[in-house]
DNA sequence: TGGATAGATTTTTTT
DNA sequence: AATCTATCCA
């Protein structure tokens, strides 16, 4: 139908022709593929995202009205983005794009009765789920003080990831650890279900189940969209697997995008199979590979391709480009963190100052969120601009949790977990004694806590003044109950007031509460945002953009900031320069991919995905590509020495793509951390001994060789200087620069690559000018 | 009941 | 190092 509105509306945004306009053939392939099971294997940087919607909108252009496409990613800035062009390609679409989770949300909400939910369910984050999973332990009676709540959540998340369902998991059981989880997993839905509440999981685990078990359901689903797309396959897990394949029975139209080497989310349960055995699972499936990277210099390519080369559960891919072969690939080795934070920040000024780049087009990438602490203090004190992109829930702050905390609670009164979280907030002299009787009550009476707060009255052995405390609150939560259907601002603005929560901040005298008050207030003003895109958009539907946002989704490159995220963040993303910090073992790789028992292979799943993590990272930079390390990393308050991550000793191939450049301080024997090179080959599964490699490490003039001392003034080493270096042999000098004690040289080595070193620190036999090189 | 303080404990990554 | 927890006192 209305296929003229689209040709019209092609006609004035982009006509027509231009979809398969700056395509290549795989990609224009990709694009035009008609009816079947479709495999693009995009490595990176090869315009996944553009054939994705070109696809989307040639789709459009063939007839195929837009209710019948669905689009499905991971990220809420990957479905906005994907929105917003395929916008651009033919406005007023309305094709349905939304991620994974929103899209379960909304499955949830329209057949809610027969997934035996309210429609008003609530969804609980991390923090939420944290507290409900301490009751649920409470119900199993197993103590909660033992510190290993969290293991059950994830073992429960598990679950539900692979479609495990608590009966399920019941009968497979066998060590101790598995019974306590086969206690708590039931008590753990019973609690979500009484208090009408869908954790993260619960929203494709849920829809899942429902599919398989709902035949009729499943049909009028797969029949409701003939087209679907699902962006970053390789990243499903087995519950996102099972409602793609339950949606695509009847109209086998499935297109999947990904790349096996930039899985990373084993631990939330995707599962790289789901993508390399696509083939297996859809007869007949179009695979389509888009080799060619369109984002990174050659040099840059040769090192990721180095890296992930030695992953060996993967389909080998070549990554091929024509850009040009750009600056080498620098690695920098420092003595510690903090050093290593302000080399960064140096070089930053450095590219800024000199205009070559805009702060704006540079990231930071860590390992974990707790490195970011030394980059921020040498960012704050060398006045860069910068911005930690998190990946945690948007409106972490306790304020703010408050006031979601009240809207849930009107929107869905058995939400215990909110009710405890307000009922205290500000103070009403409900404390946990109370707490506590009006838990035992409630579950006596099989009552949610808001309930038995309206019934406190009935409650023995209550103190008469804590009875009226619960008795006005519930009916002041009644009175609020009317706000549910109107604008989410008006709903906070009545609620702070009528809680007396505005008050006691204003009146505490306490400087932090003011600030609380401004943070309110922000989200007060996303709220507004919220009704000003979504003008129908009530209460409820605001709780529900909430729950599913992510600080990382508010991400932009609006202002000129430098960025600082973890590797997981950085994936879809791509900067100008790049740096790359803390490539030490037991960092990257994380130490909990490090094998743990006596020697393992160094190719255990998980250190191959820590190796996919490093290439994600690596695959972002399109110009420069910084990695660094150091000797020395405080953590938790000590200091240790570290070791190189085995991923740069990857990189030994890859020299004449890279630079090293050393800013320690060598004092050979004493506090030198060891590096692999040095150490037996425990980390490899070769048997034999492999060969000692000279270290990458200048030795010094000073503490290595006391016989020549710098007063002795070798001579003069100066560009275009033919030099012997003790490890690397002979070279050219190819630059010097800095001045003082900062001057480096770099020389080019006749088979050792381009090297970098801080002249006051290097050993270098300069060697006569006419030496043939 | 709630605040203060000392003591314990810790975290990989995220929808 | 920083945050969370348990305990004690007002």
């Amino acid at each position: 139908m209305d296929d003229s509105l689209f040709n019209e509306s092609f006609l004035t945004e982009s006509p027509p022709q231009s979809l398969l306009d700056n395509l290549n053939a795989s990609q224009t392939a990709a694009v035009t593929h008609g009816k079947g099971p479709l495999l693009i294997l995009a490595g990176p940087g090869s315009g996944k995202t553009r054939v994705i919607t070109r696809r989307v909108a040639w789709l459009l252009q063939q007839g195929i009205h837009p209710s019948r496409i669905l689009a499905i990613t991971f990220t809420n800035k990957a479905a906005q983005e994907m929105r917003h062009r395929v916008e651009a390609l033919t406005p007023h679409s309305q094709v349905h794009i939304s991620t994974f989770h929103s899209f379960g949300v909304r499955l949830l909400r329209e057949f809610s009765q027969r997934a035996n939910l309210e429609r008003n369910f609530g969804v609980y984050d991390m923090d939420d789920r944290e507290k409900l999973l301490k009751l649920a332990m409470e119900d199993a009676g197993i103590a909660t003080s033992s510190s290993n709540v969290g293991s059950f959540g994830n073992a429960i998340s598990k679950c539900k990831n692979q479609l495990v369902t608590p009966e399920i998991f019941c009968e497979g059981v066998r060590d101790y650890f598995g019974q306590m989880v086969a206690k708590i997993y039931p008590k753990y839905q019973v609690r979500l279900k009484n208090a009408n509440a869908c954790d993260f999981d619960d929203l494709l685990y849920i829809p899942a189940l429902l599919l398989q078990k709902d035949k009729t359901l499943r049909e009028e689903l797969d029949n409701r969209w003939h087209y679907t797309l699902v962006d970053e396959y390789q990243d499903t897990n087995k519950a996102q697997y099972a409602i793609a394949r339950d949606l695509n029975i009847n109209h086998p139209n499935l297109c999947v995008v990904g790349d096996p080497d930039q899985s990373i989310y084993r631990f939330r349960g995707s599962d790289i199979r789901n993508i390399m055995d696509f083939e297996r699972d859809y007869p007949n499936t179009k695979v389509i590979k888009l080799g060619e990277n369109y984002r990174s210099t050659g040099n840059i390519l040769a090192v990721a391709d180095t890296l992930i080369r030695k992953n060996s559960e993967r389909k080998p891919k070549p990554l091929i480009t024509n850009n040009h072969h750009g600056k080498p690939v620098t690695l920098t080795i420092y003595e510690t963190g903090d050093s290593e934070a302000l080399g960064v920040a140096g070089k930053i000024v450095e590219t800024v100052v000199g205009k070559k780049w805009n702060y704006r087009d540079i990231a930071v990438f860590v390992r974990t969120n707790a490195l970011t602490r030394p980059l921020e203090g040498a960012f704050t004190g060398s006045k860069i601009p910068f911005k930690i992109v998190k990946g945690l829930a948007y409106f972490e702050r306790k304020e703010n949790k408050d006031v979601l905390a009240y809207l849930r609670l009107m929107v869905n009164p058995r939400d215990d977990i909110g009710f405890l979280r307000i009922v205290n907030e500000p103070t009403r002299k409900i404390g946990k004694t109370t707490l506590d009787q009006l838990g035992l009550f409630a579950k006596e009476q099989g009552l949610c806590l808001m309930e038995a707060a309206r019934r406190a009255n009935l409650i023995a052995g209550l103190r008469p003044a804590v009875v009226k405390a619960l008795m006005d609150f519930a009916r002041m939560m009644d009175g609020l109950n009317s706000l549910v259907d109107g604008s989410p601002v008006d709903a906070v603005r009545t609620l702070l007031e009528k809680s007396g929560y505005k008050r006691s901040l204003e009146t505490s005298g306490n400087a932090e509460d003011k600030q609380r008050l401004e943070n309110i207030e922000e989200m007060i003003t996303a709220a507004d945002i919220f009704i000003k895109n979504q003008p129908t958009g009530s209460v409820h539907g605001f709780l529900e953009n909430v729950a599913l946002s992510s600080n990382l989704d508010g991400y932009d490159n609006d202002s000129n900031c430098v960025s600082i995220m973890t590797l997981h963040a950085a994936k879809g993303l791509e900067f100008p320069v790049v740096f790359m910090i803390a490539m030490e073992e037991g960092i990257l790789p994380s130490s909990f991919a490090l094998p743990s028992g006596p020697v393992e292979t160094s190719n255990s799943k998980e250190i191959e995905e820590e190796r996919r993590l490093a290439f994600v990272g690596m695959t972002r930079a399109m110009n420069e590509l910084y990695l660094g390390y150091c000797d020395e990393r405080s953590f938790r308050g000590i200091t240790r020495a570290t070791m190189p991550s085995r991923f740069i000793r990857d990189l030994d191939d890859a020299n004449e793509a890279m630079e090293v450049i050393d800013l320690t301080r060598n004092n050979m024997g004493f506090g030198h951390a060891p590096e692999p090179w040095d150490l037996p080959d425990l980390i490899s599964n070769k048997t034999t001994p492999i060969p000692i490699k000279p270290k990458p490490v200048p030795v010094s003039l000073t503490a290595a060789d006391p016989t020549r001392s710098p007063n002795k003034s070798p001579p003069k080493v100066r560009e275009g200087s033919i030099i012997n270096h003790s490890s690397y042999g002979l070279g050219k000098v190819i630059e010097i620069s800095g001045t003082g004690v900062l001057m480096k040289v770099r020389i080019q080595f006749k088979t050792a690559g381009i090297r970098a070193f801080l002249l006051e620190k290097v050993t270098l036999e300069v060697l006569a000018p006419g030496t043939r090189f």
